[in-house]
DNA sequence: TAAAATATAATTGTATACAATTAAAATGGA
DNA sequence: TCCATTTTAATTGTATACAATTATATTTTA
């Protein structure tokens, strides 16, 4: 059992599987003018309406040196506002514009959409999202 | 149960563990001066010693466009020699040089270091393993 | 309180990814 | 054979990622 074998490597299909599931929602982004990255971002403003541009990086392990070119796009696109906080000017908060607010009903369809093509049984899906987490977990 | 929140995406734990994972990978792969990707192209040299870029592709999942500039790179470096085919000059393969072959000896520590942070059980690997083999399947 | 330390977003530089296109070579069918 | 099709690598353009640095602002501490 040689462990430089690519196929005897964990990670290899974690990164393969990651980025084939990315690619797959590609051609259903585009009809939101979305990438993967800005959708995840989107996901989480639409639960939180506001949330300063520290704890959405926290939440998507994501830096501000992706983030930051990221969100000026969402805002050219007109979904998200950025302001920098009065009470502590480090802080720069995003929120949802009324196109940001809308565009959630077209992408309701989605997740269904991406469930459908990757076809795991329920228990499969909730090992590997149990296993996922493990991962992260221990990568921090 | 709104399956736009971001915790009941399944595809969102696999692309930040396939992330952050990578990201574990960079400071032992810096010993080599390779990235993770210029890595898994090694492991097939390793495996395969020549090469077409087409087949390289189809292994790890990824075309021209990334190849190309990546295995320039790996020449650069001194590791690998790229040559275009006589019998078919669409054709460009690549092989290790003497200083490629000799850097798997410094590679060989990176799987344990990688799987002893992960620090999954066996049956979890195996588990985690086939259900993104699963996965990739269902992707193409 | 003044200096040091910390926190935050932005910037810079490097390296992917990938869709779309291009250019060259090879193949196949009329 | 000749032309349309296919195959392949390279190129172009866009969008991440992330380490390292920079610039401000805030907090802590001596």
């Amino acid at each position: 059992m040689d462990p430089l074998k690519l196929e005897n490597q964990l990670c290899f299909p974690l990164y393969v599987a990651a980025k084939e599931v990315v690619r797959k929602y590609t051609p259903l982004l585009q009809e939101l003018n979305l990438t993967y990255t800005q959708y995840i971002a989107m996901l989480v403003l639409w639960e939180e309406k506001e949330i300063r541009i520290k704890d959405l990086g926290d939440k998507l392990y994501l830096d501000s040196g992706t983030l930051t070119p990221l969100l000026k796009k969402l805002e050219k696109l007109g979904y998200i506002e950025r302001k920098r906080s009065k009470s502590d000017e480090r802080n720069v908060s995003v929120s949802l514009t009324k196109n940001g607010i809308m565009l959630k009903n077209k992408a309701e369809v989605i997740p269904q959409q991406i469930a459908s093509c990757i076809n795991l049984s329920e228990e499969e899906a909730v090992s590997l999202y149990q296993l996922l987490v493990k991962v992260i977990n221990q990568t921090r």
